[in-house]
DNA sequence: ATAACATATGAACGATTGTTCATGTGTTCA
DNA sequence: TGAACACATGAACAATCGTTCATATGTTAT
């Protein structure tokens, strides 16, 4: 039960919360970097642009694999990608991706 | 097929990573960020320290929903609990949290 | 000691997710 | 045009995850 006394502590912390709409983009955006595959996939393009194979070649998984995670990180606009040819280059979207890599190496490196 | 001209790229981008445990406690860190239940109750211990139904009323989860999402915060040393007499009150390990949540705000909203 | 309350935890369930296999699409080169 | 290659995608499956219900633990007050 909510005792009278915490009312307006919830009131209060509620009003100053972003909207909950604004939460679930934010959940699901980080969503995306809690899978290995795609952490290990994000982190071999922080060196330069690579196409699917060599990609798949890096993590060590199946071409089929890499390019269903890539799917996922270029639908939350984490990656971009430039056809040539027959292959097609990954590389990172921003540079946000750098910092919330940093911040969790940060963190559990404590 | 990989081919020679691509065996370089491949060797050079695999040794300028991380190594595979590091970034699969990477990727265990960040997959606490990716649930909205959780992130809202970070959100809401933003403001201040929180009892456990408090959050339960916030969030407008079960007390024992709360409770267990709690227990993953706790386990990957995101928040911590204060007992004073029946209620426990957890608040917000470092912030590191508060820096991540800003670069992924900022990320959304583009 | 017992009742009432706050929180934690175990078991069970449905839902979501990651991987694989098989196949489809698009491009190049002979 | 057709074979070979690079990549994308759909279906299916096992595994993981989040929630709930029921119950256990721990604390306070009578």
């Amino acid at each position: 039960m909510l005792h009278d006394q915490h009312r307006d502590i919830v009131e209060e912390t509620r009003s100053n919360m972003p909207d909950a709409d604004t939460l679930f983009e934010l959940a699901d955006f980080f969503k995306v970097f809690g899978d290995s595959t795609r952490i290990r996939i994000m982190c071999a393009l922080f060196e330069r642009e690579l196409n699917v194979c060599c990609i798949a070649d890096i993590v060590g998984m199946e071409q089929s694999t890499v390019s269903h995670q890539l799917r996922v990180l270029r639908q939350e606009n984490l990656v971009k990608v430039r056809r040539d040819g027959k292959q097609s280059y990954y590389s990172l979207e921003d540079d946000h991706i750098r910092k919330i890599f940093e911040m969790g190496l940060e963190h559990i490196l404590e």
